[in-house]
DNA sequence: TCTGTATAGTTTGATTATCAAACTAAAACG
DNA sequence: CGTTTTAGTTTGATAATCAAACTATACAGA
């Protein structure tokens, strides 16, 4: 086995979620890119504009007109900074909280789908070693 | 170690390779949406639009005006399809072959760094492991 | 060989995502 | 205080996307 294969496996598995995360968001009604606002903002709980741009990779401009729209659909609100009155704090709504919990589970449906044939030990050494991945960024 | 910790591990794995993704393909002066394709027509040389369509998730309307594009940018041609009248076969162009071997070699250097630490065993393992959940899908 | 139906790709009209740059208001610094 | 930095919004432009209408070719049945 070398890396040159593993780097196309992690390519092709890669696609496949990108493919299974746009089927499972589209039959939410919300876009890829919404729905991925409500998970970062549902796993950090409450965060500055500013601090989920960062998060998201794009400009406060951008994130200024869609949380616009998630606030018109009530998943996300607005709150105001208690010390800095420039900024709001981002918070989901319980409707936005269902919605991420919702898809929190999808998740955890395709995980136990693909390691289906994984024994205990097996998914300890595969948790390990995304571990590992992961430290490398 | 339980399925719930893999899940977070693996979304947080691909946020990662997202994010790299993103930047990567920033320098290069296309859009991720551009590479995607670059990437798809290099690995299956010659395709149709309507199958490149469907490998990439998105309509042959939208296609239809991405290709139009790369075209301009001498990254990828249309060709008569030999029998079928109706149909072009896409192909890259030299330049877009450049493109294609460049970000594929990003992807190899990516996997090398974040398998520094792994032995030849472990880099066996975890290619065996990646096979098994691919086949899930 | 016509004729009707299916298919491949394009065009159109609308919405969303995106950025850079200009702008507003508040904070922080000195 | 006044100046500079920072947080967020607005604006203007471009790209990505879809559904639906459209064009041209292929195919299948009589």
């Amino acid at each position: 086995m070398k890396t040159e294969d593993l780097s196309q496996l992690i390519i092709e598995l890669y696609d496949k979620i990108s493919s299974w995360e746009h089927e499972v968001v589209k039959k939410s009604g919300l876009s890829p890119a919404q729905m991925h606002a409500v998970e970062i903002i549902g796993h950090h709980q409450k965060l500055r504009m500013k601090e989920l741009a960062a998060k998201m990779g794009i400009t406060t401009g951008t994130l200024t007109v869609m949380i616009d729209r998630l606030e018109q659909m009530k998943l996300v609100e607005r709150q105001q900074h208690p010390t800095d009155g420039r900024s709001y704090v981002i918070g989901l709504t319980a409707q936005g909280d269902e919605y991420f919990q919702e898809h929190a589970q999808m998740h955890q449906l395709l995980t136990d789908d693909l390691t289906a044939t994984f024994n205990d030990e097996e998914i300890s050494t595969l948790g390990l070693m995304l571990r590992r991945l992961l430290q490398q960024f």
